[in-house]
DNA sequence: TTATATACGACTTAATTAGTCTTATATATA
DNA sequence: TATATATAAGACTAATTAAGTCGTATATAA
């Protein structure tokens, strides 16, 4: 546990490899799933997701692709990631508005608090990492 | 996802209680089950593991039940995880002696270096938290 | 007009996590 | 020494989540 899903693997590899071999040209899904063995319409979606979270841009139609948005320095780990996830945290109940709505055990639970802690010093670590610095 | 599995909050939630109500007596599974609504067996299970780790001491029979093994603070948030889940990292990859074992994109991956990376600065974060420091 | 690319909701399958059932063993104490 | 009470532990089932697939629509360069 604690595990990345392979959804946020996926797209951290394509940004990556976008990064890497984009130069001022598209890149299609075709490419970066034939190349990393990953199945096309599932990676497909997860381009949607980043184009949503302007991390990328698109273009339609024959000779289309993607295009990072931004540059590698200015998109962190924590932007691939939230683009991906709907909420990754510690636990359910962290992060949520009303800790009740997500845990029987909100009103008891001793460890909510401390973890919340922990959360963000994690959420610091991915919001410190660049693409930049992983290239 | 990034979440931690019931069974570790359930493992924080019972030292975190031993900790706080322990004064030189044994404290049974039924009562820290109980008091939050975790699954009887579920939680034995999971204290055994504790036992196994050397974070609590167990006593079978009438009168028995858990005393912590440590003090607080020498007792770690990762000690605690890490007794519960085999192994807590951000890909199946890191921490596998051989790679090609756990992913078949091993030789291809680009982001298995840097995620380790990562991975290391959350260690640090599980490794610097002590029980004494949650209570 | 055609080939090629993204957009996206609905669905199925696979894997993992959470929880249960059952039986065995240890021990304080009446 | 019998009994009630507690832990020990493997096998199993249920529930949830993650991963992957299908089908159809839309955009666009040539």
């Amino acid at each position: 546990m604690l595990r990345l899903s392979k959804k946020s693997e996926y797209a951290l590899m394509a940004v990556k490899y976008m990064a890497l071999n984009q130069n001022g040209k598209c890149i299609t899904v075709k490419e970066i799933a034939g190349i990393y063995g990953i199945s096309f319409q599932l990676l497909a979606k997860l381009m949607q997701k980043l184009v949503k979270n302007n991390i990328i841009i698109s273009q339609q139609g024959t000779k289309g692709g993607y295009m990072l948005n931004k540059q590698t320095k200015d998109i962190l780990l924590a932007d691939v990631i939230s683009a991906i996830e709907e909420n990754y945290s510690l636990t359910d109940c962290i992060e949520s508005e009303d800790p009740e709505d997500s845990c029987a055990r909100a009103n008891c639970c001793i460890i909510r608090d401390p973890l919340a802690k922990v959360q963000q010093k994690i959420n610091r670590i991915f919001a410190e990492t660049t693409i930049k610095q992983i290239l």
